[in-house]
DNA sequence: TGGGGATTGATACAGTATAACATATCACCT
DNA sequence: AGGTGATATGTTATACTGTATCAATCCCCA
């Protein structure tokens, strides 16, 4: 298994794929991809990393006009429903996917495993399994019902771990 | 693997174990079992659940005298460090250990894996492994250097997924 | 054209967590 | 005994994260 993230790689084309796709995937699904919410996914592409809502709410406010925080969770909301964001719960804070083109919006064995830089807060994804995700056999063993699962590392993403790596 | 919480049991045993345990296990690494932090790991153990901070901090206010967020948050830093308790990241919340006769403090490839119920709040802690977390492999490939590991599953026990499902 | 669903705006507030500084306690040394 | 440093606790204020509520708007379509 491998992750996306911390590979150099042409980052505005990557951006307009990912807004196009986005654009095509919400047709196709019926959803509206409002300036709002085009407007917050725009900003969550902008670096690869994981952005608290009040960060991206200050963004936001740049433009002049006041911004309130239910305009920044609603678009959030949305956008982790249309399956193009994650929420990063070691960090309350959100990423975009990077796996958008390997999978179904509403893929449910597509489970997520992110590798978090707690220096620079990038972000990786990989595209973790059911079956290895540590959870599985457990639950079933139990008789627990899975709905949702949460499996992130936090630790030093390669740039940052060469150099000052003191916590 | 399997999953302990959702089990019946001798609860006041459990928990006269569980503080007999802590108490040598501070002793033996010099660490201060104080009555606050005792306090604290008393409720948290009280429920099997996990409780927000600020549900500790009204359980410790009832006996009169006003008690802050600080010494509440103190507490829980001391006995996560402790190993004595984890953080439930989402909830927000935090859950007695359930292994601690299982395992050293300070065991790295110690992985816990939660099972949340986002009805009662209680949770199961099973004992994952480095091996099948899904991240290892990943983290690897790319030189990622991992510090701490979050798996949690979030959805119904087996008591309430008898009775009303609904979310 | 007007009714209903979805979206947005705006105000207020709830819940989670920490910064900063003062005080207390205790072990240890001289 | 008195000084000193490490650890723990008390207190106040504030920062950060998230939601409830109600009003206004937009847009599709019968």
């Amino acid at each position: 298994m491998t992750a996306l993230g911390f590979e150099a790689h042409d980052h505005s084309g990557c951006i307009d794929d990912a807004l196009e796709r986005a654009e095509s995937r919400c047709h196709d699904a019926k959803l509206q991809f409002t300036p709002a919410r085009r407007r917050v996914y725009e900003i969550l592409l902008q670096g690869h990393q994981a952005m608290g809502a009040y960060d991206i709410l200050e963004i936001l406010g740049k433009g002049g006009h006041s911004v309130q925080p239910p305009t920044v969770y609603r678009a959030l909301d949305f956008l982790l429903r249309a399956g193009l964001i994650h929420r990063i719960e070691r960090l309350n804070a959100y990423a975009a996917c990077m796996l958008l083109a390997d999978h179904d919006a509403g893929d449910a064995s597509h489970v997520p495993a992110f590798l978090i830089c707690r220096q620079c807060r990038t972000v990786a994804e990989a595209e973790g399994d059911r079956s290895t995700d540590g959870l599985t056999d457990a639950a079933a063993a139990s008789g627990f019902v899975v709905e949702t699962r949460v499996v992130e590392a936090e630790g030093l993403c390669p740039a940052c771990s060469e150099g000052g790596d003191r916590p």
